[in-house]
DNA sequence: CTGTTAGCGCCTTCAC
DNA sequence: GTGAAGGCGCTAACAG
């Protein structure tokens, strides 16, 4: 496996010496066109790689990021992650993967492992708890996910219009008694933002809002949905596909009388259960790209820390 | 966030040579403990951490390993990825993490790049299609996962033992018309040899078999499992617990009659969805937790490559 | 026990 | 345009 040519071998290889080599493998001008490709030929045939170490002694970065996720099982980040992994190889990073398990303490002790690496960048899931003097040092290569602090990068979701898309898709279609199901507000994105929205549309249209914040968990959403249901409820926006789940399972089992969902999220799993459920995307494939096109621009010094918001569509 | 120091710093400010610091980095013997002591101490007030890539370049080895799972949202991969993490952190190994979303072709493209990065290890979720010859050059830092191959360590599951446990169990509640939903032989694991242990049990205790072997997603189990449904059906078993969803949303829809069923897979989704499933546990996070530590080992070669299986367990 | 001396593979002056 | 020389941070022989 081991990669025994080096940039040695290979000037060996094409008579020339070691630094035109170098020059060639990093498109620097200066060479003159015979020469690169000779040289170009003799790597190629070779099949060889250059030494990823050496490079990253050699003060370059070692083109390696981490993303943090929260749960590996995470419905929703996994659809983020599953293209910034592309994204990513792309451009010659090797993403590492941690889970910080909604646990600070682990973002932190991440952290640590990872400072000590050298790593060139971070992809992190926020949440509630994390403390934002601990990322303050990796402000510059950080791409905080579904979170937005001030003067660091970030990738967010339109919550507000979120809720607003999927609350107007059921007044459209006459209902006029829509509960909420979601998070609490020390949330703050997919806690109080949807709730704040889901609280201004029915204040604009002169509804009465019944909503419970019960957590992230389908079990949360299972055995709290009961509390927002009352005989003249027709509809109930769900602040996440799992809590979706949550209340369906419930509704299956102790409702007869059928109740409009409507949920954010998009994930296969809630499509492929509840086709039926309305659905609002709130763009995790395109969040996935950007961050890691953005974390690479930072990389690169080629951007500086911005938040970007991913426009919500319906399905 | 630059690690500015080296051992010669360290060296300095504990007033010895590099090659003792060097020594005391990688604890070796040979050194009094007074210096010993000595220069932990500095490295410790310093916040010193040696660069990784200079040790690698050194050294041949990253300390890096790569994962490779079929699908970043597999209930049951997740499972065992889950495991191997903390263990190879605890190491000192990083884990970068690629999707082979089935394809084969996939995988080739991804032990390219590896190659390239003259990573440590790989570990890779084995599925139908993967060509043999490929892995052959890994074969001495490879683990496959839940699928053997001759000289290539592999960690696999007890399909015959888990679905053993599972019609054993059924069969003492007194059913004796018991269906099964599975995967086609082409998949040599969850596909033939469940289906075989289903077929030897029914021959054993002379039951009369009804199987389908639809494929691995939920949409297959649901679209196929009326087909193995009859009048004097009691009990189903499937093949993993993503058919068992399946299989209970077209249950609930179409079938007033109780079923019994039955699955491999003991993951959280199903749990919630279904508690009353009876679930045997193939061992995953066991089973990340072996593959982690053997290739860990083979890497240090401290093992040979090996089969491993892992014993299920009824829940 | 400990310091000195060589490189590992690559990039970067600096001459030619 | 191109090559030779030096050094990144570390480990691995060597000497003392």
């Amino acid at each position: 496996m081991q990669n025994r040519l080096t940039i040695k071998d290979i000037a060996r290889l094409s008579g020339v010496g070691k630094s035109t080599v170098s020059r060639v493998l990093n498109n620097e001008s200066g060479v003159s066109e015979r020469t690169r490709e000779r040289v170009e030929a003799v790597m190629r045939q070779q099949g060889f790689s250059p030494s990823r170490s050496a490079r990253a002694m050699r003060g370059q970065s070692d083109k390696v990021v981490a993303i943090i996720v929260t749960r590996l099982d995470s419905l929703s980040e996994n659809l983020a992650v599953q293209t910034m992994l592309p994204c990513l190889y792309e451009q010659g990073y090797d993403p590492i993967m941690m889970e910080s398990q909604f646990s600070p303490a682990r973002v932190e002790e991440h952290l640590r492992i990872l400072r000590q690496r050298n790593i060139d960048g971070v992809i992190l899931f926020g949440f509630t708890g994390i403390d934002e003097a601990l990322l303050a040092p990796w402000r510059s290569m950080l791409v905080l996910m579904a979170r937005d602090a001030a003067g660091f990068t970030s990738v967010c979701y339109d919550d507000e219009g979120a809720i607003q898309i999927l609350m107007q898709r059921l007044y459209q279609q006459g209902h006029r008694h829509i509960s909420y199901l979601g998070v609490p507000h020390s949330d703050v994105t997919t806690g109080m933002r949807r709730h704040h929205a889901y609280l201004a549309f029915c204040d604009a249209h002169h509804l009465t809002p019944h909503a419970v914040l019960p957590g992230l968990a389908m079990k949360q959403g299972y055995e709290r949905v009961a509390d927002v249901l009352h005989d003249d409820t027709t509809a109930l926006v769900c602040a996440t596909d799992t809590l979706a789940i949550g209340a369906s399972k419930f509704l299956q089992q102790h409702h007869a009388k059928p109740i409009q969902l409507a949920s954010v999220g998009n994930t296969p799993l809630l499509k492929f259960l509840h086709p039926e459920i309305i659905t609002v995307d709130p763009g995790y494939a395109e969040a996935g790209r950007q961050a890691a096109l953005q974390l690479i621009a930072q990389i690169n010094q080629s951007s500086d820390p911005q938040q970007i918001v991913i426009p919500s569509s319906l399905i």
